[in-house]
DNA sequence: ATAATCAACTTGTTATTTGCAAGTTGATTT
DNA sequence: AAATCAACTTGCAAATAACAAGTTGATTAT
């Protein structure tokens, strides 16, 4: 597989040499916030991921130990990925790019108040999600 | 130019469709944590991004009103690019990265107090960067 | 038990984006 | 007036993404 190229030691950058791309942070946007572990069930949402690309993006995930692989507990001829710690704890930089794109973009109105939720309670929340996902 | 597909009205999916690739929000460091507001300050970034990316990515982040030109109080043979507002409040996002990074990579040890120091004064230290981005 | 379907991929092909080298144009410095 | 600088643009090969179709090992329906 490809070898994962570190730019620089700047912490920004190699973050975003792992989840710096359009589809990385929302497979795990839908482990932590839509309840989705299965790749047919990543490949249903809106944005339409292409199946190569997911394909590629769960490797990618689980090679730098973000997800991983387990047997799912309704039938073996499904995958269950689980969110590590090091996933989990994406969870903040996910509610501040929620946050931003409240102030600042055009989303579903639909979505606005959790934005708005959020704005109010983001510790609190935050720690709520993580709780959840940690025990799931 | 290119018309930006928005891929879905989710707010996490709508932030990655503009600063979701490997450059721009390291543009956006450069103004906010580096000082850095050329062209030719932005190439010599240890990342080493190419020409043509530079060109591409600033004209993407002009256009979805994250920085603007302004003329250089010093010379007219240069550019001056400002985070706007939009660009300021990007910090947040920047803040969480690093400190992923902090816990999860293996970053410049030179780096690691500056995330050792965020953690614990996060939001003082993010509300002092951005006031002082908002000054310049 | 056999066929059809499902889940998770893989493969092939085309379109788009990136990386790299070089060239252009309008200041500015020598 | 010539060389240099700053901000780009252009051309091209390489890598990545999008789209369509095919494969393989469960599971479900007949």
């Amino acid at each position: 597989m490809k070898p994962l190229k570190v730019r620089s030691g700047c912490p920004i950058s190699s973050a975003l040499d792992i989840i710096g791309d359009k589809w990385s942070l929302l497979i795990v946007r839908d482990i932590l916030m839509n309840g989705k572990n299965t790749y047919n069930e990543f490949l249903k949402s809106k944005e339409k991921i292409a199946t190569n690309v997911l394909a590629d993006r769960l490797s990618m995930l689980e090679a730098s130990g973000i997800l991983a692989k387990e047997e799912h507990p309704e039938s073996k001829a499904k995958i269950f990925y689980r969110l590590t710690d090091k996933g989990i704890d994406l969870l903040p930089v996910l509610v501040e790019l929620i946050l931003w794109s409240n102030t600042y973009l055009p989303i579903d109105e639909a979505a606005r108040p959790y934005g708005e939720v959020l704005k109010r309670d983001k510790d609190a929340i935050i720690k709520q999600l993580m709780a959840i996902a940690r025990k799931k």
